[in-house]
DNA sequence: GCCGTTTTCGGCCCGACTGTTTTCAGTCG
């Protein structure tokens, strides 16, 4: 898959477009290419055999070309030439809060300046001050940025930042006068990653929200306080903002804090075409405002159905609305069990019994016990003498249970030579058989998938665990070959993970939409190891929805009776295509 | 550079805020 590095380059051209000072909506054309493409859940190169690259919206012929050039010579002419012109480091510059691409080229052109400690210096120097449209304040001002720039924790995981808000929600609505209250931004379209929480309130009182809000235990610091928005940083380090609106236009007001910029674009443009102006105020029809209160009503002025906030990302989501087939979600209700749990057989710190019980807190109907296996000695992988001890514990209590129900199953390692880490003879004892691989990540694209690909093919393996392996902020995916694992998994009817685990949200949104496009099954498990994380297990559900998925492609909706059947039927099934 | 129920040219989303200006450009979301 070549995508990201098509993307990437176009991303880069667009900036340097930027500072150079080009045509806006070129730049623009170049930006959108680089979304649409990193989204595709087919290769592009493939689109590009089959002369199919003008279908995907935003490229034409000229960007159908520049593809082409970067799959087959590795860069962009284009891309190098404006290189030459302007020295990539400057790109640097835009990651400056407070500091765009007309300063960054002024800066570059008066006074040579190249990198981010020599911007430092000048300002220190006084050197800025004298360019024209900068003053003092400028400088005060990148200095600040280049600060926080320093300090930047970039975006943070969904999972350690969805409890922030939930909290923050719940102690406005029970201290101040709010009416309604939303959460908006990424965090409402349950993006992986999340740069700042959005709140959205109406209130009789906007003032005294905005004053409880700022006195509120978690707030280190007041960055802004008007009327209307008051920006605060957290002890967490995350900013958040809180708009209060006015009734009338809180539906307009949501979709437009919600998002993405993307989907808001499309939207407004669709509003144009019919002669409406769409913005955070409402609906205009010239002078006159003819809605904004719901947010249906923004979607039904351009003639939609409402949009799950999930999809709003510019994927084509919007003209699926226009054609009717806006996938009917899978519901975060309608997941009935957690696949994939650690018991204390291996590295997990709850007994079953607590699992179980911890699992009927949260309203679900089975778990899927799926310890390590023999070889991960770290994590305490249980050992083959003990397998059928853990068997009949899980036995014992699914007949004590009338509503809460176990499988005895395994998260059994890929080995590096791609080996499973127990024979066919073991792995026939489990009801549930997750294959991982926990080593060997060094190893190149064609050997990590050649070792996937492999598991699959046992006839007792019913689901590939955390395909990619990556870790929010820590650990990059490894390479993998996902078009050849997702049509290994259709061939095999394996099923995919999605890992719910907050860090790795593994299969990831496009990944998951892109299976669920081939007609491969997606399982849900937490991968929890205490008990607390089972409760991360709507953050798997959040993915699947961003990947477009609906009840029928999650087997975590089937019933435990329905699931276990579906199992053993995989099982049988491998095995007479093996013979 | 894309794109078409104002089609092959001339458009291209919208507003707030800031700082440098004295009417607006740059930046951001």
């Amino acid at each position: 898959m070549k995508n990201k590095e098509v993307a990437e380059i176009f991303r880069k051209v667009a900036a340097l477009l930027e500072i150079k000072g080009d045509n806006p909506y070129r730049i623009r054309a170049y930006q959108r290419a680089a979304q649409n493409i990193e989204a595709l859940t087919v290769d592009v190169e493939e689109l590009a055999a089959q002369g199919k690259l003008e279908r995907i919206p935003g490229i034409g012929k000229d960007l159908a070309q520049k593809i082409k050039e970067i799959l087959e010579t590795g860069t962009l002419q284009k891309y190098e030439e404006l290189k030459r012109e302007i020295p990539p480091e400057l790109l640097k510059f835009l990651e400056i809060p407070g500091f765009g691409p007309k300063k960054a080229k002024i800066v570059y052109e008066k006074l040579g300046i190249k990198t981010i400690e020599e911007l430092e210096k000048a300002c220190l120097e006084h050197r800025l001050a004298r360019l024209p449209g900068f003053g003092p304040k400028t400088e005060e001002n990148i200095l600040k940025g280049i600060k926080l720039l320093k300090q930047k924790r970039g975006r943070l995981p969904l999972g350690l930042v969805l409890p922030w808000a939930e909290e923050l929600v719940s102690l406005l609505k029970k201290k101040s006068p709010v009416d309604r209250i939303d959460i908006a931004g990424s965090i409402r379209r349950r993006r992986e990653t999340v740069k700042d929480i959005d709140i959205l309130v109406t209130s009789k009182n906007p003032l005294k929200v905005m004053e409880i809000f700022v006195s509120l235990p978690m707030v280190e610091e007041v960055l802004l306080q008007g009327e209307t928005k008051t920006s605060v940083r957290l002890k967490q380090g995350i900013q958040v903002d809180l708009r209060v609106v006015d009734p009338e236009c809180y539906g307009a007001a949501l979709a437009y804090f919600t998002g993405s910029k993307a989907h808001n674009i499309r939207i407004r443009e669709l509003g144009v075409q019919r002669g409406l102006k769409i913005n955070e105020y409402g609906i205009f029809k010239g002078q006159n405002r003819i809605g904004g209160r719901e947010e249906e009503e923004v979607f039904a002025a351009v003639g939609l159905p409402w949009i799950p906030p999930e999809l709003r990302e510019d994927r084509g989501e919007i003209e699926a609305a226009q054609a009717g087939t806006l996938p009917r979600l899978v519901g975060y209700d309608e997941v009935l069990g957690d696949a994939h749990v650690h018991s204390k057989f291996s590295d997990g710190s709850a007994s079953i019994e607590e699992i179980a019980a911890y699992a009927r807190k949260l309203g679900l109907k089975w778990v899927g016990i799926c310890d390590h296996s023999q070889g991960l000695k770290v994590a305490g992988g249980v050992p083959i003498e003990k397998i059928m001890e853990k068997k009949k514990a899980i036995e014992a209590f699914n007949k004590r249970s009338k509503d809460v129900k176990l499988l005895c199953g395994t998260e059994v390692d890929i080995l590096a030579d791609g080996k499973l880490d127990y024979p066919d003879e073991i792995l026939k004892e489990f009801d549930l058989v997750i294959a991982s691989i926990h080593s060997g990540f060094k190893q190149g694209e064609e050997n990590l998938t050649q070792r996937i690909v492999a598991a699959m093919k046992n006839p007792f393996v019913h689901c590939i665990g955390h395909p990619t392996g990556r870790l929010l902020g820590e650990r990059e995916p490894y390479p993998l070959d996902m078009e050849r694992i997702i049509s290994t998994a259709k061939e095999t009817k394996t099923a995919l993970e999605i890992n719910a685990y907050y860090k790795r949200l593994d299969l990831n949104d496009i990944h998951a939409r892109a299976a669920k496009e081939a007609g491969v099954k997606l399982l849900i498990g937490t991968d929890a190891h205490i008990t607390d994380q089972m409760s991360y297990l709507h953050l798997g559900v959040a993915v699947a929805r961003r990947g477009w998925c609906e009840k029928d492609d999650i087997l975590n909706t089937l019933n435990y009776r329905q699931f276990k059947k579906y199992l053993k039927d995989i099982v049988s099934w491998k095995l007479k295509q093996k013979s």
